[in-house]
DNA sequence: ATCAACTTCTACATAGTGTAGAAAGGAGTT
DNA sequence: AACTCCTTTCTACACTATGTAGAAGTTGAT
């Protein structure tokens, strides 16, 4: 729904990259020297926690306050998001099945396969 | 690439939805009472030429200049537009199948049979 | 009660977009 | 050539989203 910026497509990442909650903190490394690119400057941890605060607004993100350095977690799989993404941008569309030819005409050969093993699971 | 402001997507969606070219003028109006809802202020031909202006910046507008009030067409139809943004958005999942499955997952089965008969044309 | 860690508030810079007046350009008319 | 009208370009400002973080407030532990 709402587009997410630069650094909070990051933090989205990060968290979507992790199979369990983590804290503002552990965000902030996993940026700074994290698997993804970008040289990873340091971020102050505020900075971090002002992101995910506006992350959870957006409901992009849960937050546990019970712990006490609280826990963040993404509210919804990556899959989930980029698949309502696209179905977002198709919605827009009225002519819906000219997108979805077009689309699919440029689908690399292994992913038309995936989707009509897709479609044929029903 | 680019995103697309309120306003400027609906200039896009007065050039793509007609045939020919059109003038700012033109757009204005269509703007204004055009078929699409919203009760259509009335905007200033210097606004909506500012914003032709930046879509020809971004690619989306192409301008003849030879005609005397300039001439402003889509450079891109809508449907391949649609169909790249749903390109970017996959293109920026690491698990590009399970967003496909996710997305196949919510389609109507309508559309479910238009995507087996597009990938069944190949 | 105090301290340290953590969170929330407040704040500012930047960029993108909506919006349009002021200034400038060009083509026809006198 | 000068004038005028229509059109375009330039300049400008407000508003929002986002990145960024210090200051201030809160809370558990000692």
């Amino acid at each position: 729904m709402a587009t997410l910026g630069e650094l909070e497509r990051s933090v989205m990442d990060v968290l979507w990259d992790s199979t369990d909650a983590l804290t503002a903190g552990d965000i902030r490394d996993d940026l700074a020297h994290g698997n993804a690119e970008g040289v990873g400057k340091e971020l102050a941890v505020t900075t971090v926690l002002t992101v995910l605060s506006r992350l959870e607004a957006k409901n992009f993100v849960t937050r546990e306050r019970d712990s006490r350095p609280h826990l963040f977690s993404a509210s919804t799989s990556r899959a989930a998001h980029m698949a309502e993404l696209m179905h977002e941008v198709l919605g827009a569309a009225p002519d819906r099945e000219a997108v979805l030819a077009r689309f699919v005409g440029q689908v690399s050969p292994r992913e038309a396969d995936a989707l009509r093993r897709i479609l044929a699971g029903k």
